[in-house]
DNA sequence: TGTACATCAGTGAACGCGCGTTCACTGATGTAC
DNA sequence: TGTACATCAGTGAACGCGCGTTCACTGATGTAC
């Protein structure tokens, strides 16, 4: 067994990581297998190794979100999924409509910047979104249910996180989308005030 | 001049008109010059007599919807913009958010089906997709002032109608996107509550 | 009214380029002796 | 410890296909006489 039983695995991370940035800053199609390869350092040839083939590394870079870059991201926030607190939800808020990651073509969350590349993908693709969305909402809900002082029920909790979301993810896409930076920034800055609202339970 | 004086021009409309309808199904780059030409009962060749290129037809496709299908389906929901009052956001977000227009492929409105194209695309077409938020924004910050019973600041009125426009168009880009339809409907339905609540002056 | 003509919308073959994918190969590395 | 060997990650040329765009042409139509 040549080469060391972690070397592959390593240069196969590293690969979704580049593709992951590059997905984000110019979209699916627009970037191409040589591309990938040569800003992880290989040959286009080499791609075969690691993945059936193009689109089976969409649905890896979007899923890895989560784990990798998306996790960096929540600690940064002061978010810790794995105890869930009522200040989860409006640390996420305040960090996802930021200016900052408005700002931040390559770290920013998949779900802004491929979106209807992923309405027109594979079902393998579209689940791994599905994946991303379904987490957030997870953390939402899960801190709303946690706030002492709520009366709302269930139903109404499910329907605030869900907006939450919509709001967020929807609110930076239409900010990305938009050629003005003024009228980007300015509906960055609506829909964060509006998110607020909902979290302080208008 | 061979030809009715018109008779180009029609054909240019049903070839742009055609255009929006599979733009709104398959995203920019899948529809090729010849599924529009031939869907519009043409040949590909003749594309160029009528567009510079594929991209000046992706423009016009965008703003071809305010005045056209979108048009068409204000006044289905009621909606005259000429005459401004209070109900028209309400009428609007009821319209946007509704069950039919999720289901609504063809029809759609082109920022929902389009944004990521959009993101990408060049400075005119960027334009376009700008003007319809822009009208967007403009009939919600008109509808809320005129209400005789809003006491809102001018800023905090913008501030709705921007954050409305993100909750609309975002929920429905985010239910688009889902494969799983039973939680692309439950993200339309709380988008549509809570924009229902923005604009009942919670 | 009828005919010859000019125009130009529309045709369809061809071009050229880019990209995903394949494949025969190379050479770096870990293992066996 | 050193050397021969087997493995397989990585290389890079080549293939094939699709699509945007071009271009020489055709033939339907309105106009002039």
């Amino acid at each position: 067994m040549p080469y060391s039983a972690k070397h592959k695995q390593k240069t196969r991370l590293k690969i979704i990581e580049t593709a992951r940035i590059l997905f984000n800053r110019h979209g699916f199609d627009s970037v191409t297998i040589e591309m990938i390869m040569s800003a992880s350092g290989l040959t286009h040839g080499g791609f075969y190794n690691h993945f059936k083939n193009k689109e089976a590394l969409h649905s890896e870079a979007i899923s890895s979100f989560l784990m990798g870059r998306g996790l960096k991201w929540r600690t940064e926030a002061g978010i810790d999924s794995r105890s869930p607190d009522p200040e989860m939800a409006r640390q996420m808020v305040n960090s996802y409509l930021s200016t900052k990651h408005l700002g931040d073509l390559d770290g920013q969350c998949p779900m802004i910047a491929l979106s209807s590349d992923i309405a027109r993908a594979s079902n393998t693709v579209q689940s791994s979104y599905q994946e991303l969305l379904e987490a957030m909402v997870w953390l939402f809900e899960t801190s709303i249910k946690s706030s002492p002082n709520s009366e709302a029920n269930p139903t109404e909790i499910r329907s605030k996180a869900l907006s939450l979301a919509a709001l967020c993810v929807g609110g930076m896409i239409l900010a990305r989308t938009l050629p003005n930076s003024k009228l980007a920034e300015e509906v960055r800055a609506a829909s964060h005030l509006s998110a607020m609202e909902i979290t302080s339970n208008c």
